[in-house]
DNA sequence: CGAGCCGTTGATGCAAATCAACCCCTGTGG
DNA sequence: CCACAGGGGTTGATTTGCATCAACGGCTCG
């Protein structure tokens, strides 16, 4: 918390280093808040966008945690993305659009919303932006082939744990490495990003629990055991060599506290 | 685009006319066209790209039909898009990226590779293109949330429902209404689209086809009744009007085979 | 210190997986 | 044009993972 450099990043800081005079991702997020329309502070619970409503405006999440999701007819709805303080939501690069999804807080936020005019203006003169929200909606786009992944045909502990796992390496790659994550969720939004009953979400958690793996309980999660985590995950395949990389470079920095 | 949510299409020709001096999609596959580095000859069942190698090229399918998938450790696959004509695989606007996921052809197709290079010189000379691409990122994107919504507790029913109602749609954005479309797809590629096994995706459509709903065998695709699907699908929310409409709109062209 | 949400646990039911055997289309080569 | 081979589709018996529902227990925060 004290020693570790804070950076602006949402993801991977490496990624976003300026090779080649390219636009930064701290560039782009600074780039937006300056061509912000207005600021919204929202307290937990609160809608950021509507399934449905016309947006066609840019939401960038400046503090807080939020969840993008889709309501379902019975009333009860998929979560498709965890959001926190950098997120990018609801960027419909499109005129009079519609959004496809809602958003909505998990704790106290506050929003910065660009019009999508302004957007637009930034998109052309800035070409080196525009090429980093591009890599941005890729990299969603991807996150979002994650979740079809996990859905399918994943056993119920497998998709836990790559929740799990998104969260831990997510954190870590913000350069946050404390021995137990602060997340604002509960079992029941873990359910509703698996797919499951929230029900079997607490059995699968106990299982992971009680194999030493991970816990989660009462908003904070607690790795103690990275690589078996990742095994739990169902990774095993040439993405492995590389998750594991990037969880040994996380455990070699300092606030981390996971044993050898 | 007007206001189709969820099941909105493809490549829909409308959704790209040329308002406001913005570019069409018509233009956007043209610019893509001339500055291919190469075109590529494929027979089915051959890959495209392979995930987990580097990828920094784009590939844009000019004729054949292909599917989008991630292979999962034991030999299974997950399907996450198909694709016909005119569809651009492969979109990783970063350099030195690997692909996040592979792609294999379902028949004979011709493939235009696009090198990383000129997509760049293209993205900074031509911002309108840039925009339509990340306007095609942002749908990609919103597709796949369509499939994790319809892999949460959805039925199988549903899920293949809407399925073959999205292709449904996606051949009549395009201008085909016969009665009978010819999609080479087998049932086990439902199954890998869908989450399902074999068996049951089997059964599945045999339910739909006894319900007079729609037929899906050998490769050929009938819809029997499109009202129907629509209903199957389980899109009862304030989308549901809008597919209707659609769908009025589709029935009303020649070549479509739909009775009242 | 209490209320209420959150997490925990157990009994029961069902939807879909699995496996195996069979049948039917379709496109091939004679 | 027919025969044959093989992939794809069909069906049934059995198993299983997860949902559902209900009741209880323990955090945490006001």
């Amino acid at each position: 918390m004290t020693a570790a450099p804070t950076h602006d990043d949402k993801l991977c800081p490496e990624e976003w280093h300026d090779t080649s005079g390219r636009a930064t991702w701290t560039r782009v997020v600074q780039a937006l808040e300056r061509s912000k329309s207005s600021l919204r502070k929202l307290r937990p619970g609160e809608d950021i966008l509507t399934f449905g409503t016309p947006c066609d405006a840019i939401h960038l999440l400046v503090s807080g945690w939020a969840y993008v999701f889709r309501p379902l007819e019975d009333g009860q709805q998929v979560i498709l993305q965890f959001a926190d303080r950098g997120t990018i939501i609801g960027f419909h690069p499109e005129p009079n659009a519609t959004a496809q999804y809602s958003a909505r807080t998990l704790s106290n936020s506050t929003i910065a919303v660009v019009s999508y005019d302004h957007f637009e203006l930034l998109f052309k003169e800035a070409p080196d932006v525009a090429i980093r929200l591009a890599a941005l909606l890729s990299r969603d786009r991807n996150l979002a082939f994650d979740s079809v992944t996990s859905f399918s045909r994943i056993s119920a502990r497998q998709r836990v744990a790559r929740l799990l796992l998104q969260l831990t390496l997510h954190a870590s790659a913000q350069g946050a490495y404390p021995k137990e994550l602060s997340i604002p969720l509960t079992q029941e939004h873990i359910a509703d990003a698996t797919g499951l009953s929230t029900g079997h979400v607490n059995r699968t958690l106990g299982e992971l629990r009680r194999n030493g793996i991970v816990e989660f309980q009462y908003r904070k999660l607690r790795i103690l055991n990275l690589g078996d985590l990742i095994t739990a995950a169902g990774i095993d395949g040439p993405s492995a060599k590389t998750l594991r990389d990037v969880a040994a470079q996380a455990a070699s920095r300092p606030h981390w506290g996971v044993s050898p």
